[in-house]
DNA sequence: GCATATGTTATGAA
DNA sequence: TTTCATAACATATG
């Protein structure tokens, strides 16, 4: 599911579940979402800390906490739940921090192909630095700036986060098919006024898709339409394309986007 | 058993 | 140096 929009649901979720509450209790129920910190000592630096304003850049989640600062990804079926500590704990509960009586925050992973990080400042720039700017809030000359003098496809340099951070495998193709460019075209051919065309969708996207809190599946997004039995174009019914591009299931409109 | 899945990273090849 | 495909990670579903 994760993609920048759900990272920002998740971002308001440890706003609204966590911000300004002391950390009373840390339960680690499966440590292979842990990396590079135990139970023991996640809980003796946390415990007792408060969770202060939480920061996103991309798909990962800054969880601030006055010392060290807990990083969250989600990897494809993360998500962070808000609940009371009467609900039972869920098969995919991997840690659950206790805020108070009435509730508790918890990082919910089937897969576990990400998970929680526990970082100095200079471990979230580690982090970070490898990261292109965030793909919400970067500006239209950035955004040339990072396609500029790339040969990969579209598709590809969309998907690469160290080129521009938080698009996923069905973001870009959302992108892709609203700014009416196919997704092998190559990143690096595009003028100016292709390159401020696909900045101008992207944003406006992930402005719908954020005030969603994810890619919504409607019928008139090509996303509603991936998973159907013999999909066709929202926009004029053409059969649509599917292809592995850049390693990714890859959908498109040939005639939307030749 | 097989293929698929909204993510990232390591590896080897072109 | 860049780019690409592939496998790996762990788990579920059709």
């Amino acid at each position: 599911m994760p993609e920048l929009p759900d990272v920002e649901g998740f971002r308001r979720t440890l706003v609204g579940c966590a911000r300004g509450r002391v950390i009373r209790r840390i339960e680690v129920y499966d440590e292979g979402v842990l990396h590079g910190v135990s139970p023991q000592r996640l809980r003796g630096e946390l415990e007792g800390r408060r969770f202060t304003e939480p920061e996103r850049h991309g798909k990962w989640l800054l969880a601030h906490t006055g010392g060290p600062t807990l990083m969250l990804h989600f990897g494809m079926t993360g998500r962070l739940v808000c609940s009371s500590p009467d609900e039972p704990v869920h098969p995919h509960d991997r840690v659950v921090f206790t805020l108070g009586r009435e509730r508790q925050l918890r990082y919910r992973d089937q897969r576990k192909l990400q998970g929680l990080w526990l970082l100095d400042p200079a471990g979230t720039e580690r982090i970070l630095s490898r990261q292109g700017p965030d793909a919400g809030t970067v500006g239209r000359a950035d955004f040339r700036a990072a396609l500029a003098g790339r040969r990969g496809s579209l598709k590809a340099v969309l998907m690469d986060q160290s080129v521009l951070a938080g698009l996923g495998n069905l973001l870009v193709d959302e992108i892709l098919w609203r700014t009416g460019f196919p997704p092998g075209r190559p990143a690096g051919d595009l003028s100016a006024d292709d390159c401020d065309r696909l900045h101008a969708e992207m944003r406006r996207t992930l402005r719908a898709a954020v005030r969603a809190g994810c890619v919504p599946p409607r019928d008139t997004w090509l996303t509603g339409r991936r998973d159907d039995p013999g999909p066709a174009c929202p926009r004029c019914g053409t059969p649509l394309r599917r292809a592995r591009v850049a390693g990714r299931t890859t959908v498109w409109c040939p005639r939307c986007q030749p």
